[in-house]
DNA sequence: GAGCCCAATCGCACACTGTACGAGAGGAAG
DNA sequence: CTTCCTCTCGTACAGTGTGCGATTGGGCTC
């Protein structure tokens, strides 16, 4: 309120002490962009200072890894992964499904950091929040919510992360997704010798006159939808007496889950 | 059979030209030992050489590359996971997804493999061959042998990889896995902030008196079972008419699936 | 205004990476 | 013997993440 010479938020353009410096958020998107075009073994902490104008080592100052930087990239991708408001359970599980498996597929560098780095940032909790308050909305309860959770995450990164890399083969090597798939033919026949009903499996994919990507599109809906369907079944119907088939009932006949025949541990 | 001197495969003890030398195997063996030693980032070729005392430039007359190396150590990993002969498909397509995961679970270093390498190496199409197999014994036809399999191998990674990388901050964190998972309770307050139900979620995981290992095997195998029922009432049963319920039936509403309010592509 | 502080940037250096290249070793074949 | 072919290894190069100290320059208090 003295006489001083008028100044404001506005005013004072720059936010920060300098001018314009770099910002962490500028950084994440500079990285972003990188990573977009030209994948994750692209993106070096000199060429990302490069493309801002910047030392390499003044992104030091706003980020303390390369880690770090990369877990705020990746926490990025799980932003775009949308669910309509009041829908069903199955809708919003079939919403994160879709969406999050876009997301990868839009952002592939990002399956050589998903299970590497933690996926605890602010968009990966919002996702799983989302489908944490559906699960509970729709009856399931105690630890069953986290179980119905997961395995639906599980299986969706479980399906997009090879899609993804699958699909950098194909466009990769030039031409549309059917051509490429076909010039493979006889790599494919050379490794599944030995295998005829892997060999013959392959051949359906191809010769079904179905476009790659949308039988993958398929084959994608189709567990999804057998997933959801067991996950359904096991869900208690609301409205039932509460805390009925509640927490963690084993399925099968093993108590303590273990391999039946496998390696140890 | 002329007169020279007696010589056999026996009598001549190292296979190659040269007396002892570095083999394929022996590289991959040594490579599986330093990677389950001391992780994926630790492994370089020059370590690697030394271990072999030998060059590091020397492992590249029988590799490629770095990756090709990699290739073979993860095929080797999907080798430990075996199936119990005469099975049902059920305990089929189990056995294989406890062995998945075990074998992930015994050799972290995979995740940050599995997705970035292409894996059709001997083992893995093996791996595959039998749950095909086993898949089409049991009455799927067509392409929907490879969206159960598909199903069933993407639920198990993706269940699989986060695990591994969870067990590993929790052994790096010291003690017992029940004490780390009690010393993270602040930090993931600070994160869940704003998510109370999230918050809820994960104080039952710990509170449940439930070791948090075995927490995990009874969520995967929710997870699992789940997706098993779903795709046996899709399975159409054998000794009825062949082709009813067969190709590349979409399951919900939508013909072309693609995300329902979701981002591009 | 002068002086100071401190957030921010940068250059340099270090240890280390994957691997291309060419020289060399040494057994087998003529 | 010579010649060849398989295999090993030293050197070198371009590039990596990042620790450290020097430097800068705008905003603050006198």
């Amino acid at each position: 309120m003295s006489a001083k010479p008028f100044t404001s938020v506005w005013t004072r353009e720059p936010k920060g002490r300098r001018e314009q410096g770099l910002s962490r958020d500028q950084i994440v998107r500079a990285a972003l962009e990188l990573l977009d075009e030209e994948g994750l073994n692209a993106l070096s902490m000199r060429k990302l200072g490069a493309r801002l104008g910047a030392g390499a080592t003044s992104l030091y100052w706003h980020v303390a890894n390369k880690d770090e930087l990369l877990e705020l990239a990746l926490d990025d991708v799980y932003r775009e992964v949308l669910t309509p408001a009041g829908a069903s359970w199955r809708e919003t599980a079939g919403a994160v499904a879709w969406g999050l498996r876009g997301a990868v597929l839009a952002h592939p560098w990002c399956v050589g950091l998903i299970g590497v780095l933690p996926s605890i940032g602010p968009n990966a909790l919002a996702m799983s929040d989302r489908l944490v308050k559906a699960c509970k909305e729709a009856g399931f309860q105690g630890m069953d919510i986290d179980f119905a959770v997961g395995a639906v995450i599980a299986y969706t990164l479980g399906a997009a992360v090879p899609e993804a890399t699958w699909r950098g083969m194909l466009s990769r090597s030039g031409g549309s997704a059917r051509e490429a798939q076909n010039e493979m033919i006889p790599m494919i026949e050379g490794l599944a010798a030995g295998h005829p009903d892997l060999l013959e499996r392959y051949k359906d994919y191809t010769s079904g006159g179905l476009d790659p990507l949308t039988a993958r599109q398929i084959a994608f809906d189709y567990g999804l939808v057998a997933l959801l369907d067991g996950l359904d079944a096991r869900r208690p119907r609301p409205g039932a007496t509460p805390d009925e088939g509640g927490t963690a009932r084993v399925g099968g006949e093993r108590v303590t889950p273990d391999a039946p025949g496998t390696a140890p541990q």
